[in-house]
DNA sequence: TTGAAAGCGCTAACAG
DNA sequence: CTGTTAGCGCTTTCAA
């Protein structure tokens, strides 16, 4: 950056071929090119320490290969999802910038902004902070844009939505504590948390209205902050009274875990009185004691989904075997679902 | 992107206006403009929805205002550094492209190649998983970096490096065991875990020896896999005899939180019979039960050090009011230590 | 099989 | 205060 940096001039002026010629080796094009050439040029851009200049190579190609993903932060799910995408994408021949808006919705716009100033070919989107609208207005016609965890989104704007399915998750939940002999079921939900906690508590009533003996069951929803409190805990088994075993679907493990921490400190029996499902299954989750049952993320799934639907559309359908191994977007509707996976554990044996 | 895209030519035709004084009405040189341009100026850009495009900016300024930052995975501590970097830089006016290189180091210098390729104007690397000569061949003199969390780095191509001081910390989680009564001391490490395990087995070793009393107890190194198995806990307790309480400090609260599981499980009381230390104070090690006592990561001086040391040798030190604010890095060390704080919860109570 | 030349969209002297 | 112009490094016709 310092020095001069090495163009294509200086390697083709070492090679002794015109810069046409360069980029022509450099991008293995399907030009006619002479065995003798190539080794020439390739043999001088290994000397000089020539590096491609992709701003350069874009600006005139009027195409980045660079995809964006915005995210709420690098934590937990979303940093994992990241990894994924990261991966996948890059396996595709692009690249994939990444940023986390680490919950501030201005900072959020910024990276929106910043990204389509790159001109990235494509965008992947989480569905929570920005208002459809906003997006709408600053994403506009140009940029493809893939939504992932975008629930009831309007269809006019983006390809498509890559939804983990909470609701069918957490109905399977339900019967399971109720299979396992909950007499009194619980969801405890994150206040603050918006389309993700509403799909939870769906599939939550959907799952007690499915059971069978639901008439003898009681069942309610609690909703605390962003951190657990202590208060919801009396009230849980204040509201469940004397019917044992209580079964509680937390909002995610983190939640469960700090539920049977807190039972534990309270000395009540997990699982034996209460029986706890987390969601996500995070890591610890298999190490805490009990192990918590939990709904199994399927990230491969969900990213490749999305690659695949973005892509697909960029390049066409069957541009690159890759992309055609990639999971399929469902055909005619706008949400695809990826479906959760109970994980049972000893926290509801 | 697909339709013609709009350029600063459009917007000066429609001012009426040069394309020179776009630039300067957009760019708010110190260039002196009349009202009345650089209000038609700024009319004609929102009008047809101009937007910049970096690439043709940074080509022609020959500064990218990108920073790029190499991390192993987003997930745990990585991601939350990730998202403060990213904050931090942001507010100094630059971007930061994060990659993950998901644990593969081939992945790790295909980005490396990428973000020089896009000209990053400095480079953010963590000193794990590359040798520091492949590092070195690849960045070469070019690009300013500055390394985090490498420790015995050459010194004549990156900047500095800027360092948890797992050393000071682990150290005093060793005296803080001794001061709560500890008998016997040991230090659970993780195997597969190179620079980072070491530091602290160096701080273990050197709390040690500083402990008055360190002729009368016993202290051990247990080394365990990537995920801590069963066997350990056994031995654990063997070679700790009939000391109690016995002291553990472990490799991080990922470590600690599965010991104080497992031995929750045998039916062994925390902290009574055992003490137990984590590190990196994880959101989670406050709701376990017991709360687990940790190192806490400084993150906002990690991050803010290593981006002042960047951005002080790219625009030299007084440049900007923000850089200035930041905290300071070591003034003739290669390496700056961040210091660690002891967060003591009940498993050490 | 190779090369000349016309951009890509923007910045930065420099001249007016 | 504003405009002209020469690039930045690379890709891509099109002609040789």
């Amino acid at each position: 950056m310092k020095n001069k940096q090495i163009t294509i001039v200086d390697v083709a002026k070492a090679a002794g071929v015109s810069i046409a010629t360069v980029s022509n080796v450099l991008n293995r094009r399907n030009v006619p090119l002479s065995k003798d050439t190539i080794r020439k040029v390739e043999a001088a851009a290994e000397e000089l320490g020539y590096r491609r200049n992709v701003m350069a190579a874009s600006l005139s190609r009027k195409k980045t290969y660079e995809l964006g993903l915005l995210i709420p932060s690098f934590g937990g799910y979303y940093g994992t999802f990241a990894d994924r995408m990261q991966r996948i994408v890059h396996a595709c021949g692009y690249h994939l910038s990444v940023f986390s808006s680490s919950n501030s919705s201005e900072l959020e716009q910024r990276h929106l902004e910043t990204l389509l100033q790159r001109r990235v070919d494509g965008l992947f989107c989480h569905g929570l902070a920005m208002s459809p609208d906003t997006t709408r207005t600053i994403v506009g016609e140009g940029t493809p844009l893939v939504l992932f965890n975008a629930w009831g989104w309007p269809t006019d704007f983006a390809l498509g939505a890559v939804n983990l399915d909470f609701v069918d998750g957490s109905a399977a939940a339900v019967r399971h504590l109720a299979a396992r002999g909950c007499k009194a079921i619980f969801y405890m939900g994150k206040k603050n948390s918006r389309a993700t906690d509403e799909q939870r508590r769906i599939g939550f009533m959907q799952g007690i209205r499915s059971l069978p003996s639901s008439g003898e069951l009681l069942s309610g929803i609690l909703e605390t902050d962003d951190w657990p409190e202590e208060e919801w805990l009396p009230e849980l088994l204040r509201a469940s009274r004397n019917l044992r075993p209580v079964g509680v679907l937390a909002f995610d493990d983190f939640f469960a875990f700090n539920l049977t921490s807190r039972l534990a400190e309270a000395g009540i029996q997990v699982p034996h009185e209460v029986k706890v499902v987390g969601i996500n299954n995070q890591s610890y989750a298999r190490y805490t004691y009990p192990a918590i049952t939990s709904l199994d993320i399927d990230y491969e799934r969900q990213a490749g989904t999305a690659v695949r639907l973005l892509l697909s559309h960029i390049e066409g359908e069957g541009a690159c075997e890759r992309i055609g191994k990639l999971p399929r977007p469902a055909e005619q509707r706008f949400e695809t679902d990826v479906p959760m996976t109970l994980i049972p554990r000893a926290s509801t044996e």
